[in-house]
DNA sequence: CTTGACCTTCCAGCGACTGGAAACCCTATA
DNA sequence: TATAGGGTTTCCAGTCGCTGGAAGGTCAAG
């Protein structure tokens, strides 16, 4: 498979992809022109970056999340203990959010969006 | 008002602050020393910088909320409308978070924890 | 008059891309 | 077979929003 194509599948652009090898965190073939040549489970894993991204996770965290995936040998309690650490990490980042969420929305529902300018964001 | 003076009342690093001025965002007077001298204005501009920040405004969002926060005459609907723009944004950003959380709580439900290597994630 | 905290500018670098140039490769059509 | 158009490669530079550090000027206290 092609960057263009794995691109479309994970919603990555293709530089973006690029720069994802360059760190080591996706290892495609090669072909006999150059070209990477993407497996199903390369597209798989850029998918899951490109998701894991999207919600805020660093490169470095996504790398240990990866390494969930792909790291057979590790024991069943590590992959637990690491897993609930990000899981807990997704609840604060959700608190974040729905914090900030309320306090905007408490400004925008109390800003009357007519011409007077007591919008109490400003 | 010297900068570390602004820095505390506005909760932003003085560097920040510098920042801000180098592209633009606030213009302090300076004082035959060279020092900045901030007005009680700079102070309210950079306090709500700090605040818009703090709610995921990007610099250009600011640069915008700042320029109707200087143009009382119809800042109202617009500020909503940006600020409502942005609400849309966190609430999607939201939802995808809490759809990976259910994700990753069912994997690490199904985890067993103990040293077998057939967790699920895996 | 010295100390030490403050202020200044400038330059560098971070994370995570993103854009552009120049060159190579592939396929389709004339 | 030639050529046109895409897709792909590498590399270098720039982006955003800071942040750190160096080198130096200024100020108030002791």
């Amino acid at each position: 498979m092609n960057i263009s194509d794995v691109a479309a599948r994970s919603g990555l652009p293709a530089k973006t992809i690029r720069y994802y090898e360059d760190i080591g965190l996706v290892r495609p073939a090669r072909g006999d022109n150059g070209y990477r040549d993407f497996s199903d489970a390369d597209a798989h894993k850029l998918a899951f970056l490109a998701r894991s991204r999207s919600l805020g996770f660093s490169i470095e965290e996504c790398r240990t999340l990866l390494a969930l995936y792909e790291d057979r040998e590790r024991a069943s309690a590590d992959v637990k203990r690491v897993a609930e650490a990000h899981l807990g990490e997704i609840d604060r980042k959700i608190a974040e959010l729905e914090a900030m969420r309320a306090t905007l929305a408490t400004l925008v529902r109390r800003c009357h969006g007519d011409d007077r300018p007591d919008c109490p964001i400003l």
